[in-house]
DNA sequence: TCAAATAGTACCAATTTGGTACTATTAGCT
DNA sequence: AGCTAATAGTACCAAATTGGTACTATTTGA
C-alpha cells in the first residue's frame, strides 16, 4: 500500500505542533508527547531524527528541548518525509538505479522517475503553515502560496 | 517508506505492456510473464486482480488470456493503484475515519486529506499511454498539459 | 553535584509483503 | 466426448519492514 510510515506521519504532526506555537519556542519531548497523545519513546525517536536532519535545533541539558530551525511556512512536507524516510522513491529503480533486475527490459524507467517527481512536487508545495492554517476556499486539494506556482486556467 | 508495492508496480508494468501492443489483443499470463521477465505465479496473481477489478477482460479456457478493457490513454496510474491496493490512503485517518485514536486531538485531519488528494490528482493525470509514449520535451516531471499549473519564478 | 534533558544504539514482536501451491472451472480443438 | 490450456479462487509461508521499547552516555542549568 502507498502509505506514509508512522514515523513520517508523526514527524509531520510534531513539526506542525511546533509551527503552530509561537515561533522559536522550545519544547521538550515529554511536553510534545503529552500534547499530542503520542507514546514518549516514539516521540523521542522522531525528534532525534528531525534534529539530526536539521529541521529542529536541539538544546541539550536540563530545561533543554527542541525548536524549529526556521519558519513553518518555509518547511515543506516533502522535506520532512525526506528527513525521516530518506529520499522519496516510489519504486526501486528510482532509489537505486541499476539494481533492478528488470532494468534492461523495462520500458518504464523514465516513467517511474516522472511519477516520482510528480508526487514529490505535489508534496513540495505543501508547507507546515499550510497544514495548520489551511488556505481558505477553493475545494482544490492544494495550490501553495509561495510555491512559485499559480493556477492559470 | 512511501513506496509502491511490487504488486502495484507489476500491475502498471503489465498494463503498460498491454497498452503498448496492438489494442484489444489477447495475452496469456505465460506470455506476459516471459516478455517482462517476471515470475509466472506473480503475474498470474496480478492479472487476476486486474481482471476482477475491471481493468482487464479475461478470456477463460484454452487459448484464453486477457485484453485491455479500454484504450491505454483512458487508463490512469491512479486507477491501477486503486485496483491493486485499494483506495489510496497515505494515512490511517484517510482510509478509516474515526479509527485513529488521535483523531479528536489531531489538528491535521483535513490536511492529511488534502495531501492525499494532491498525490491522487498527480497520479490521476498520468495515463498508460503517457508511460509508454512519453510526451516530448520539457524536463518538467509531468502533466503540464491539463494540470492548469505553470511555474512562474 | 544533582536532575532533567537529548544522543546513540540495539533490540524485539507484530504486521506486511513477495511469492508459491493447489484445486476448481472454463472453453477451444480434435 | 474428452483432452488440454487457460483463468478463478484461496490458502499458505518465509523474509523484510515497521512500530515501539530499553538502555547507556552525554550535556547543561540550577
Amino acid at each position: 500500500m502507498i502509505r506514509m510510515s508512522k514515523e513520517a506521519d508523526y514527524g509531520i504532526l510534531l513539526l506542525a505542533h511546533f509551527s503552530h506555537q509561537q515561533q522559536g519556542r522550545k519544547h521538550s519531548a515529554r511536553e510534545v508527547a503529552q500534547d499530542n497523545g503520542l507514546p514518549l519513546p516514539m516521540v523521542r525517536k522522531v525528534l532525534k531524527i528531525l534534529a539530526r536532519e536539521g529541521l529542529l535545533i536541539s538544546h541539550r541539558g536540563a530545561r533543554g528541548g527542541y525548536s524549529l530551525v526556521r519558519l513553518g511556512q518555509r518547511i515543506t512536507v516533502a522535506e520532512i518525509i525526506k528527513a525521516v524516510e530518506g529520499p522519496l522513491a516510489m519504486t526501486e529503480c528510482v532509489e537505486a538505479p541499476g539494481e533492478c533486475r528488470l532494468e534492461s527490459t523495462c520500458q518504464l524507467k523514465t516513467a517511474w522517475q516522472r511519477i516520482n517527481d510528480t508526487v514529490l512536487q505535489a508534496l513540495g508545495r505543501m508547507t507546515l503553515s499550510d497544514l495548520t492554517d489551511p488556505p481558505p476556499g477553493e475545494g482544490q486539494p492544494f495550490g501553495g502560496s509561495d510555491s512559485g506556482l499559480v493556477r492559470i486556467q
